[in-house]
DNA sequence: ATTGAGACGTGACCGGAATCACAGCCGGTG
DNA sequence: CACCGGCTGTGATTCCGGTCACGTCTCAAT
């Protein structure tokens, strides 16, 4: 186990934030070793070389972001990656008319902005922290040479891109491969319930996503959501209380995609 | 500059095919020095150093492919990379009823099933040649080991990674934020031009796809994209003679954005 | 307690685009 | 030539889902 770094608060990505300032006791209480959390091990540099984690530690800076708080946005030139440590942060991108494309919601251990910084071209998507998060920070400048020097990151780094592509494609298939939107809804809600345990009938998860939230992801409008969910509870599917949700009926769901 | 090598012809990747098998005279005439064609300077493999380039020629077997020859199937595991050399191969997803979603059609220079190969997960993504193609494969395990051996090209696959990430999330946007489907293919067309002379008015520029194929990549039926171009034309946006495309009026298929 | 903001639930309306169906067209091939 | 298969053009019809317009409910703040 790698020696790991101590608080550092350069504070960095609060330059764009479209909520409220941050709160003053935020960022005291709780960064001192962000880089040993569990989530670290297995994702994006894990196995690691000791020197090679010695030099992350050393050019990485933690902080932490309110909610509400943008990581960064879409279009601006790329500072740097951030590793999400703790909270979750909404990656989206939007048009013009404010309509709003969430791709994904982040969570702990993700590394964020890393297409943009390995390539220098702009970050493509906009981050926005929905649930308090603390996140280390490193520069692109220090990145890249520190990619430079340790190949074996730099191999991370490209299988954790192909792993985002992937994800990439999977939420393209559901937006464009889909004729209904309640097509589209199921093929979410089956997506999430991938992780859970599948062995029994009854699949619970936990979803704090606003119907408004729902429809953007899906690509629909927050009314559809509201019905289909409805429609979807009075034929059993699945059940809602408060923010469990629990697929009644997987199967059933299932047929909905070939309807 | 690397002493290239010679023409090797294991034939890879002709395992799947849908099309009808192979012509015989293709593959002989053909490919003879490809790690040598001047798309590959200004791609992925260029600037390595001259042992890195040396290893990359001995672990690269060149193959050409008829039309109609599949590269990949979405699903299957990977088996290495492609380099595509000449020709055209497109890129595609497809859901259980036969609706099938065109990512993006792949030039010379181009690198494909990188993600797959690098992350082990399966292609996400078919590859069908539709305009006969020389190419080069990797096998995984030579290709894995490779970047082992050479930080440079690591990072230089995870830039490419990171490129071929924004491509998609560029696709994702044309096909999940706009409303009209004359929306999408306007933007698909303007995407188009972007490479192309932009500076005097009209933009000519060659398009060999069907309107069935457009549709695929825009996510709308072929008699929509159909009837669209007969309203574009009407409306002095562009021409068309036979496979070449004129757009006459730029801003007026900007203003088709924003309606 | 009152207010107000945000999330959810539902009805009515209507337009865009998918679907079906068929008619020209063009380029191959026997 | 005559034939055929794939591509293109166009009409008629249907319906999904976006949009507007409300009302209810909860929760937090004053």
């Amino acid at each position: 186990m790698p020696s790991a770094f101590r608080f550092v608060s350069r504070r960095e990505g609060s330059i764009l934030r479209t909520g409220e300032p941050m709160r003053a006791p935020y960022g005291l209480e709780i960064i001192e070793n962000c880089m040993s959390c569990p989530h670290r091990e297995d994702k994006l540099f894990c196995n690691l070389s000791a020197p090679a984690v010695q030099r992350l530690a050393a050019i990485a800076s933690a902080a932490a972001y309110p909610k509400g708080a943008t990581l960064f946005v879409e279009g601006q030139s790329p500072r740097g990656v951030f590793i999400i440590c703790s909270g979750r942060v909404k990656l989206s991108t939007s048009s013009a008319d404010g309509r709003t494309l969430i791709l994904r919601i982040s969570e702990p251990g993700e590394v964020l902005g890393l297409p943009a910084t390995v390539t220098g071209m702009p970050y493509e998507l906009t981050a926005d922290v929905i649930e308090p998060a603390q996140a280390n920070f490193i520069s692109r400048q220090d990145f890249l040479l520190f990619l430079r020097e340790h190949g074996e990151a730099a191999l991370r780094v490209a299988q954790q891109l192909g792993e985002t592509y992937h994800a990439a494609i999977a939420e393209m298939r559901t937006i464009g491969l889909s004729h209904s939107a309640g097509e589209k809804l199921a093929r979410f809600l089956l997506d999430l319930a991938v992780d859970h345990d599948t062995s029994k009938g009854d699949i619970k998860l936990t979803l704090t996503l606003t119907h408004e939230e729902i429809a953007q992801m899906i690509g629909a409008s927050r009314e559809t959501v509201t019905r289909l969910f409805s429609d979807f509870k009075r034929r059993q599917l699945l059940q809602i209380k408060g923010s469990t949700l629990i697929i009644k009926n997987k199967v059933g769901l299932e047929n909905v995609l070939s309807s």
